[in-house]
DNA sequence: CATGAATGAGGGTTCATTCAT
DNA sequence: CATGAATGAACCCTCATTCAT
């Protein structure tokens, strides 16, 4: 009826984003193709015209999800590795806090994938990207001295990350009145203040932020 | 064949140990009523006269779940706040490598289940539970004097969870090669290093562990 | 609505006959799991409580077409080999020109199943039995002296097996009208004629080749 | 990619050809119209605007591979009739089990088509086609002197075809390892040799039956 | 209480065919 | 004529759940 013919890229990018909305909304297993056929407001075998099967597209939603997080750390302005690292995460927690934004839950709800489809395979191996990401960025920061030269890149990367799946993970059980962005912050504050060159180092409450 | 005449409770028990078995195995959405049934050697209609629907019996299981968890928690011996802390710790770390103890990965398959079921959130809550443990356990520290006075132990008690999380969804996504025991057990020193009443306490790499 | 319950084998023995009638009348492709359980008169799910894929559900069927005909041909009262061989072709003709009869225009539609699903191959090893018990008839007319001792009973079975073919394939492809009654029962002649004892009157393998 | 505009009748002759690889390797169903396309080269509707319908594909496929066929038969150089008749069995035996050639395994898959659809009834209407043109040699051999007077042209020629189906039918269901070029050989004798003129050979019409 | 047999709702996928360009 | 994009109709199969016994 409606068939409004459309160029495949753009196509292709309203049903990814359709599936990305809908994972976020109700998690692997509830988005079928119909619903996402629905929402895209085209058939169900013009999904599969442009997607050869559910799992690839999945695939394909999981990648943009994490392009799009690394494009945002990426774009942090500052020159400073600590204040970088500080700024990155503080992005996370409003992305997670953020009504509107879908990643980060639908990032999360591909765990939620089948086991034994590869969903979480590819999701743990494009976390491995995040980990050298940052771990770059602490190496970058130990070279210019405003991170300690007994910083282990790998091991802060790590704690970067575990402090994203706690919000992740808690966000998506429904306590985050509990964890919250105070508690957040004062994770963050431990891990920068175990590498950051200054005098007195124990990143309490108290300390560390302005 | 012809099944034996159990009592409730022993089947109650025998049908959430095989829930439990199952979702490790294939989790929550791989785990059908028929499989349950099988497992246990009854008939599938033989569930539903001890749980209402698949949802009770999954709330069910995951209560064992925390129950059990908990119960190893609370068996530490040790005497020493800190001591405990550490040893609670390890022992999660051993359970999520262990190949033949399934609590740890069944407990993080209910994160995979159909959000708005309830499910996540009563993962939600019981983690609450565990926050709390901790808490106490760092109140008494505090009391005992093997930790410091301006710790605060619910943040403590986050961190010790956030450190499990960690551990559980490195596991099920595959990368638990990356974050194996080695970072896991130093996240632990810088958490219990942050508490520690010691001297020097920058808790790296060298220092905490014997 | 109607939900009649039957035992089990009962149900199992209506829905392979449900299939036969359909696959004689439809063929294998056509014979889909939706029409199989309308005819039966029950929902398609229950098809698959009793048999687990629509596979199994035709191998079943293929084999109980094939116990069928074997059956017939068993049910042959004379004693004579030469005698029986005659009877059985006979009545195999007759099978392929009765209307009411769908076993053996069934049996051939499964040569029509998609390759690769392993149906024709059962056909082939199931034709196979049916060589063997002609050959089994011919060496025992030997024994007998009712045939000649010169004859090769496999190849006399083979030729047995290819007037079926003929007859089925004939029938199959809507040209019944020419090759009829009359030129089946020449060819079941000439196979006879070539191993009965009488007088000269044998084009074995010697003749005929350089 | 851009596909070059080549004269209909040339475009027609590549989906034909295109069509009667993909029916012998995927059988009638597993040949689907896109799989047609792909492997011309061409896309979907180009298929359909120069055949209506898959069907009418079909049919002038299977025309085809009749001509090739017949082709080859009336190829033969033999003067002699018996011989020419020996020749043509000879080569339909190779053509059954030749790995290169898709003429005889995709004619016998046409069997396969839905019923129905006319497919099958036009298989059947070309093998009379064969029939008759066997029939002409044999009247031929009679008037050359070369087959006996009392030879029935059309019984004749239906054997040599039953001949052919039995190999075909023996090749599709997988058991041409038990009916092999041997046992094809002395049916061929067989039949040849009721009708050669030689010394006292003769299995006809007239013997065997009361 | 337990069983055997059934159902309703839906899931992913495929295919011949047709528009609009 | 050829193309890119779409559709309608099926198809096989699965699962939680419920009767009648």
């Amino acid at each position: 009826m409606a068939q409004e013919h459309l160029p495949a890229e753009e196509r292709r990018q309203q049903i990814v984003d359709a599936t990305l909305a809908l994972v976020a909304g109700y998690g692997v297993e509830g988005t079928t193709v119909a619903r996402i056929a629905e929402r895209v407001g085209v058939t169900v075998p013009a999904i599969y015209s442009h997607y050869a099967s559910k799992r690839e597209l999945l695939l394909a939603t999981l990648d943009l999800v994490f392009d799009r997080i690394r494009a945002v750390h990426q774009s942090s302005p500052h020159a400073d590795a600590l204040a970088r690292l500080r700024e990155i995460g503080e992005r996370h927690t409003a992305m997670v806090a953020s009504k509107n934004d879908s990643l980060v839950p639908a990032l999360f709800e591909f765990i939620a994938a089948p086991p034994g489809e590869g969903l979480r395979e590819r999701l743990g191996a494009r976390h491995l990207e995040l980990v050298r990401d940052y771990a770059d960025i602490v190496a970058e920061g130990m070279r210019q001295g405003s991170i300690i030269p007994e910083a282990d890149p790998e091991q802060v990367a790590w704690l970067m990350v575990s402090r994203h799946w706690t919000e992740d993970v808690a966000h998506l059980t429904g306590i985050s009145g509990h964890w919250d962005r105070e508690r957040s912050m004062r994770m963050l504050d431990l891990i920068l203040g175990s590498i950051a060159p200054d005098t007195a180092r124990r990143p309490t409450t108290e300390a560390g932020r302005p």
